[in-house]
DNA sequence: ATGCCGTATGATATACGA
């Protein structure tokens, strides 16, 4: 069985419903993970889903503001949990259970604010922290036989590779060496391996989000690779295929974020 | 190239994104 999971931060579902109808049309994800739904789930367009195909759904949401959604054509979401974080109650953490004996989960990371320093910006204090306490969960989790995928927008860029420049983004936050640490100390956590990385490799400029600032985001091309899906070891040989669908980006009425699509032999 | 763009909200300005 190969699966195709996508993950995509979509800035408001309900502004993106035309763009997610068009993916999932073209790309046909088995499973899908959003971020930033910026939706309580009282307000979810469930029936556009649903007419998209997806007979199951685990979502978490709240009004406004971050939010993650599960969705699957066919394969089940089981024992759907909701993980609070650094006891700040947002909406940033969903996972289940799927075929396979594949624990699937979906963050939103903390942004982090504007100013790359805890001591003065709470934001990126909170943003530093998760990554840590996130950390230590997988870390007191760890099981050679444990099949996790774990994906969605991290909001940390970590390789020279990851960003338009390097040098200059060095003290912009989702490049800092402090976010690079943290991320590297949750990656090390349960020796996850970055699945987009082992299909395409480290030299290779990637991106997943380009602001909606720049005048010509494809021309001037200053994005970042925000959008991540890593895997467990147990999971490395099941890893056939990665990629950013930069189309999207480019779609009308865009997200700032380009879907991430993983293909899995489960 | 810290952008002047897009989303949300008891909105018509403000918070947030990264």
């Amino acid at each position: 069985m190969v699966l195709r999971l996508a993950t995509w931060n979509v800035n408001s579902v309900r502004a993106r419903l035309d763009c997610v109808a068009r993916f999932v049309a073209e790309e046909k994800p088995d499973i899908l993970c959003l971020q930033e739904t910026k939706v309580h789930d009282d307000a979810f367009p469930l029936k556009a889903f649903a007419k998209l195909g997806f007979h199951h759904h685990a979502i978490y949401g709240q009004k406004g503001y971050h939010g993650v959604a599960i969705f699957s054509t066919e394969l089940a979401l089981e024992q759907p949990t909701r993980r609070v974080w650094c006891g700040i109650e947002q909406a940033r953490h969903l996972y289940c259970r799927i075929a396979g004996d594949v624990e699937l989960h979906n963050f939103y990371v903390p942004a982090g604010g504007d100013v790359p320093d805890p001591a003065v910006n709470d934001k990126f204090a909170h943003k530093l922290d998760f990554m840590t306490e996130v950390a230590a969960w997988f870390k007191r989790r760890k099981r050679r036989r444990n099949r996790f995928v774990l994906l969605g927008d991290l909001n940390v860029a970590p390789l020279e590779t990851d960003v338009w420049s390097h040098k200059q983004l060095l003290r912009v936050v989702s490049h800092t060496p402090i976010e690079v640490e943290h991320m590297e100390r949750w990656y090390q956590s349960h020796d996850w391996l970055d699945a987009v990385r082992l299909v395409h490799p480290p030299e290779e400029k990637l991106f997943s989000w380009w602001s909606y600032r720049a005048r010509d985001w494809q021309t001037a091309d200053k994005g970042r690779r925000l959008d991540h899906v890593w895997v467990t070891p147990a999971l490395r040989e099941a890893v056939q295929d990665a990629r950013v669908h930069k189309p999207a980006r480019g779609w009308p009425s865009p997200s700032d974020h380009a879907p991430v699509i993983v293909e899995l032999d489960l």
